[in-house]
DNA sequence: CGCAGGTATCTCGACATCAAGATATCTCGG
DNA sequence: CCGAGATATCTTGATGTCGAGATACCTGCG
């Protein structure tokens, strides 16, 4: 089945001869499909009453297990966003009772992110949802492929996620 | 080697011993590394002056040959931006010189974005300097490999592409 | 002990995006 | 040839994000 890339490729050789765009290949369809995941990923949280955003910071405080707490800090390295962000984040999460604001004992700059009862149920609900969701995407491939793909991903990101950058 | 994704399917693991959280070792890295890519692509783009979306924009007119121009209803389903995102992209690159709007002469409803020379040139320049950046990234893989993580991801974009969504 | 530099978080202003709706035009059945 | 519905683009208002700087606090050298 051809998909959008291969059309652009395809226009890249015709108006391109000379440049090698093998490499869109791959990354131009990594962005794409990020690009619809991020639109289908809306539509499941919709059903839970969650914004994307909102579901990255519940789940990363869920991951850290009881009592599910973590600072500002340690969440925008999970979340890949700037710190004004994560401070937004954090006052709209409170603001709608999903996490909530402790002082940090060990640091007086320091503040823990904790999430509430509910939020945790949130988390957990929409968690489950995604995962319907993202299994129905990943019927196109068979088991198998979708270990060979995890593998191959897994070299492409190692990179950025170990190295700091 | 390790990522992200391996301790965040661990932590899932522990946390909710109870769910399949396989897909996300697929689509969670999928995520990830478009995000990073975001970023790669951020820094390439800079050492030619354009941001992300105007590259975006500009290689579209660019990829559709002489005389380089689209309706705005084209650049959407290229871009997966809406209407609205692209109105204000369209009258930016105008400001900078780099795209001009013309009437359709069929129909009067339309327009037509076309490049100018200078927008042609950045396009081309930029292309050059992203496929550089990109052909680094992709270091990680042999050929082969390459060609295998390709195919796999058409498999799971084609949908998205084909069936209108 | 005191201060210089580092760290954690928050504030603020600019900006790109989206969703929904407005407007103008086209198309086609009756 | 008319009008209903489809289509193409633009407008508007709200929102989330970023980047840079401010503030408060910590750490370790001298």
């Amino acid at each position: 089945m051809e998909d959008e890339v291969d059309r652009l490729v395809a226009a890249w050789r015709r108006e391109r001869p000379d440049l090698d765009v093998e490499p869109l290949e791959v990354l131009s369809r990594v962005s794409r499909l990020a690009r619809h995941l991020d639109r289908a990923r809306r539509t499941a949280f919709a059903e839970h009453g969650l914004e994307p955003w909102e579901f990255d910071v519940l789940t990363a405080l869920r991951r850290a297990g009881s009592p599910y707490q973590l600072s500002p800090g340690q969440l925008l390295t999970q979340t890949l966003v700037t710190s004004g962000t994560m401070t937004n984040r954090i006052d709209r999460l409170t603001g709608k009772g999903l996490v909530k604001r402790l002082p940090d004992p060990d640091d007086r700059r320091g503040v823990l992110v904790r999430l509430t009862d509910d939020g945790r149920d949130r988390a957990d609900q929409a968690l489950a949802g995604l995962l319907a969701h993202e299994r129905e995407l990943l019927a196109q491939l068979t088991s198998g492929q979708q270990g060979e793909l995890a593998a191959l991903l897994r070299q492409l990101v190692a990179p950025f996620d170990n190295i700091p950058g």
